[in-house]
DNA sequence: TTCCCGATTTACT
DNA sequence: GTAAATCGGGAAA
């Protein structure tokens, strides 16, 4: 496993970063699926337009995103797709990291069946909400630890290209947040 | 309670 | 390239 210790440095950037090369894994209804994590976007919390956490701002959905890092924040957007965030930094510091994109490894099969896709190709997790859908992530798994039985983070031995850094998607109606490079992927 | 909108994807024109 | 799908949450009243 990760250590908490990784998900509670209080530099969302950094963490967003060293997560690009982690393994990614749910198992969900008995079935393991998992991948290589090859793109997230960094939510910089109270700083950060983007963010659902923007000045503060704190309800019962973005009260996850304020407990200490290492546990998940899912949710629903456009009523239609779900998102699997990391939250990250110390209690009290609603930080997150959008996990965007992975390379699958692990139930793959299971994957294109819940996608409704017959053939491999690269929309499989190409996308934050594909992703969701592909490893079976929904609502129910908000909150929860990433070290858990259902949903956890690991190293991995795969070998990706270079990091490069630019600006996320889809955030325009954040001004001038929207043009930060927050958004990291594997070359 | 009511109204409006979104950290997206997919299917069309 | 453009638009529709679809529902939970946040803000206003």
């Amino acid at each position: 496993m990760i250590p908490l210790s990784f998900f509670r440095n209080p530099d969302v950037l950094a963490v967003a970063k060293g997560l690009i090369g982690k393994a990614l894994f749910t198992k969900i209804d008995g079935k393991l699926t998992g991948g290589v994590i090859t793109e997230t976007e960094a939510y910089a919390g109270i700083i950060d337009r983007a963010s659902h956490a923007y000045n503060g701002r704190r309800t019962a959905r973005t009260e996850v995103m304020y407990q200490a890092g290492g546990i998940s924040y899912v949710y629903l957007c456009y009523g239609i797709h779900h998102l699997l965030n990391a939250v990250t930094g110390e209690e009290g510091t609603p930080h997150a990291v959008l996990i965007r994109a992975i390379h699958p490894t692990h139930g793959i099969e299971t994957m294109l069946e819940r996608r409704k896709k017959k053939t491999l190709d690269l929309t499989l997790t190409n996308g934050p909400g594909a992703l969701a859908a592909a490893l079976g992530i929904d609502l129910k798994h908000n909150g929860i630890s990433l070290n858990s039985k259902e949903l956890w983070i690991a190293e991995s031995d795969i070998q990706l290209g270079q990091i490069v850094a630019g600006p996320r998607i889809g955030v325009d109606y954040a001004g001038p947040d929207a043009l930060l490079p927050y958004r990291f992927l594997a070359k």
